[in-house]
DNA sequence: TGCATCAGCTTGTACCAACAAGTTGAGCAA
DNA sequence: TTGCTCAACTTGTTGGTACAAGCTGATGCA
């Protein structure tokens, strides 16, 4: 009923390496090498499988492996493209600069500052903090907190999302905390202006493989890593926010920027 | 020659989902809700096969998914495993603390403090400056640079790799950069000594997807994303380093401290 | 006891076949 | 010209088979 086709033993050399590796080395190298520039379609499997003497599931192997370490994407129909990145660097030690003047709020300055054009879904409800944050402003996992959430793109590409968690006693001094809508001055601002100053943060970047969720919202394909930044925001008693950001890994650096640069261009100021 | 069994339609409810995807969902669910537990066995091939009435090579699919999302690792005759990540923090911003002292390097230290066993494999080469180490060195792509390369375990688990190029015009004051061995003091201190004083620096953090040569050297399978860190050094003329550090992202996780945080626990100094 | 072997499990590689579903452009009809 | 249909491409999903290769514990021989 199967019929097993002879198998040959080619040995050419010493190879050794799987036939879907071979494929995937040898397409990796033509793109490193400009054969097939960034933004540029790659042969198809039928072609690929011709050209490299191979079935079509075992190129999609090597096709995968490529996928999964975010050379290329696929899309159903049209092939496969060498993926092509701009990255997007986020000064993290001068945004929300303490001493720097700035309208509106920090994102929106950053981007608009790079030529590029900001938009963002908002949304704030009551919400019980998870461990995390709770852990990080000093209140019971489960308590209240107001969680105020981002959803950013930058010419209309998804690029992170955002959300930062205030704990409940703050609402005492800042109302409009919990009232849906963009508050305009920006909240770093406006606390500071009641008397609630955040005079130092700490920052915690890691990185790891997006959840479906993520993948969802920020529209990554598979092989496209998120950076996750926490700063947690303190006054001069105790800590007032905890804000979780994820990042598309392939479009953003974060750079910060510690003690005298004065060799730099720029001044940090 | 080929026989074609009957497709039953299920379409119970919507799933619309493809039938590996359920299978990633479903172990992904249990994976988190803790029915498996991080480090524990996954059911065999065979047997999800047949639990999701599914041909060994759907319940592949769906497997490859999670594992290249970091959250299980195959090995050959073994089996799968749920992955367990135990991440060591470090300290970016008191990591070379310009005016704390220490002894040895700051990386023995740093790990040594954390109960942990430090140990690396040491090089020291005459090599072209790469275009992006040269750039943040204001020198000429190709022009000769000091590398100093790290190779670093903790527990003889790889943690991370570290390439240290210094500028020619260093040499004529610091001659022991380019000889082979450790600098006990630290290179930092041994510069300062010689009134190179770093008293500023750049830092740049990007992730994406190990190739293959960093695979190999910090032993990452897929879906471990690894995180990079360019810290450039300046003196009040100029930059007179560039350390380029790869880590393994599902093991470290960085951290700023920015400010004052007198409300932290632990004093930032 | 000690050690080598092997059966029986596991995943890895490679192939075949069929059909579903998305995209594009050619070509025809209004 | 405009717009629709459809053929001919593309990748996506799912099934099957066979064998290679790594791991483990049981078995049996020396």
């Amino acid at each position: 009923m199967y019929q097993q086709v002879a198998r040959v033993r080619h040995d050419e050399g010493m190879s050794k390496q799987p036939k879907y590796r071979q494929v995937a080395d040898a397409l990796r190298r033509e793109i490193d090498n400009g054969t097939y520039p960034p933004g540029s379609r790659l042969p198809s499997e039928s072609e690929l499988s011709a050209r490299f003497d191979a079935s079509r599931n075992t190129v999609r192997s090597g096709l995968g492996l490529l996928v999964s370490q975010g050379l290329i994407s696929s899309s159903q129909g049209l092939g496969y493209e060498v993926a092509k990145h701009e990255v997007f660097e986020l000064n993290a030690s001068r945004f929300e600069n303490l001493t720097f003047p700035q309208n509106g709020d920090a994102y929106s300055t950053d981007v608009t500052n790079a030529g590029r054009r900001p938009s963002q879904t908002f949304r704030v409800e009551l919400q019980p903090a998870p461990a995390y944050q709770a852990e990080r402003l000093r209140v019971d996992a489960g308590s209240t907190t107001v969680l105020r959430f981002c959803h950013r793109f930058v010419d209309d590409v998804p690029w992170s999302t955002q959300a930062t968690h205030y704990p409940e006693w703050l609402l005492q001094q800042g109302p409009r905390l919990a009232e849906p809508g963009d508050i305009a001055e920006g909240t770093t601002r406006y606390l500071a202006s009641l008397g609630v100053e955040q005079i130092g943060y700490f920052d915690e970047i890691a990185t790891r493989m997006p959840t479906p969720e993520e993948a969802r919202l920020l529209e990554v394909g598979a092989g496209v890593p998120v950076l996750l930044w926490t700063r947690t925001g303190y006054s001069k008693d105790r800590p007032i926010r905890c804000t979780v950001t994820t990042f598309r890994g392939d479009l953003n650096r974060m750079n910060y920027e510690i003690g005298n640069l004065s060799a730099r261009g720029e001044e940090p100021q």
